[in-house]
DNA sequence: GGGAGCATGTAACGGGTTACATGATTGG
DNA sequence: CCAATCATGTAACCCGTTACATGCTCCC
């Protein structure tokens, strides 16, 4: 899945150095997938270049030293175009630790619970502040596209994310005073 | 992780063995965390039975044999709502291989990216009836009312990347319409 | 001078999966 | 009788993370 989005990142046209793939990684593939770790990133590039996926170049970077930028070469954007014609779809993965520990609501204070809420909320909305920031930002080129259906999506996903905590933080509060009620 | 979402189920009292586990994960933990492998059930009760968290009794699973079952301890509850008081919360992890499918738009037909999103509006559509199906069932227990919290949000998180899909659809469909406008 | 950013990597580890093996019971 | 469900586990593997190491350059 790295290796697809990799794969991914390059097929944009560019040639990119593994510094460069992290960040593209960190602003715009974050959106919708998981950001891998900048070894991991290291490590895929490599693996990729064997079997010749991509081929790496290099580049001067200062006077001394040199980096290495990748290009994806046509296998490479075969083997991505068969992906995505031929793989069959997974469903997303969804690890929702905060939904977890709402369910778990029993073992805490409405306290706590309303505090992770809304730092998760605040997860959110930071979120959304970049998703619409991407959106201005790719506006425009035929290019981008699909990229652009894509970051139009996240923003709305992360809108209703954060509405949908607001909705609990409310369904929170009024849990609590059912509670008073009761012990009046 | 998973160690904490098996300690989760077994918080709401009940005596449960692996196999049982995994069908709880499976029709409630899944709408808002990857539901682990059995083996891997397995593994994580073998390790908290070691930390104490767990303790294991055989109990007759027919006349010829037993099967174990489990149920928390004092300290496995203690170590549980330690975490969801003191931890701090991670965003949630996402990866959304549909999305990045579409995001890699350019490469594929738009009848592929048509099927794939629809193929997921299914998923959505079953996670949501799935859902609504829960919340019903759950009802009315002072003690669920926390799932039931959750589950309500699942249901609007289901629905919300239902429409989401619809739109993308649509949004497809306008595309193409352009492209053809272009061509002629 | 020092911190931030550029740039690349290694090593150890962990968490999780798939595939497989086994075998009894129940219901159509 | 056959399939599905109950029930538990091992072995191999893989994907990915954290932590760490290194060293340059640019800007304040």
């Amino acid at each position: 899945m790295t290796a697809f989005a990799l794969l991914g990142l390059l097929s944009f046209e560019r040639e990119l150095s593994g510094y460069d793939l992290k960040k593209w990684a960190d602003n715009s593939l974050r959106f919708f997938y998981w950001s891998p770790a900048t070894s991991q990133i290291y490590n895929e590039l490599k693996r990729l270049e064997r079997l010749g996926y991509v081929s790496a170049r290099e580049t001067p970077q200062d006077e001394l030293r040199n980096k290495r930028v990748y290009r994806i070469t046509v296998a490479g954007r075969d083997a991505l175009a068969a992906w995505v014609e031929d793989s069959p779809v997974e469903p997303p993965v969804l690890k929702h630790s905060v939904m977890m520990r709402v369910w778990l609501g029993h073992l805490a204070g409405g306290e706590r619970l309303r505090e992770i809420v809304e730092q998760h909320r605040s997860y959110c909305e930071a979120m959304l502040a970049d998703a619409q920031h991407s959106v201005e930002g790719a506006r425009a080129d035929e290019r981008w596209e699909y990229p652009q259906l894509v970051v139009t999506w996240a923003e709305s996903y992360f809108r209703n994310e954060r509405d949908a905590a607001d909705r609990l933080l409310a369904q929170l509060d009024a849990m609590e005073v059912d509670a008073m009620d009761v012990e009046v």
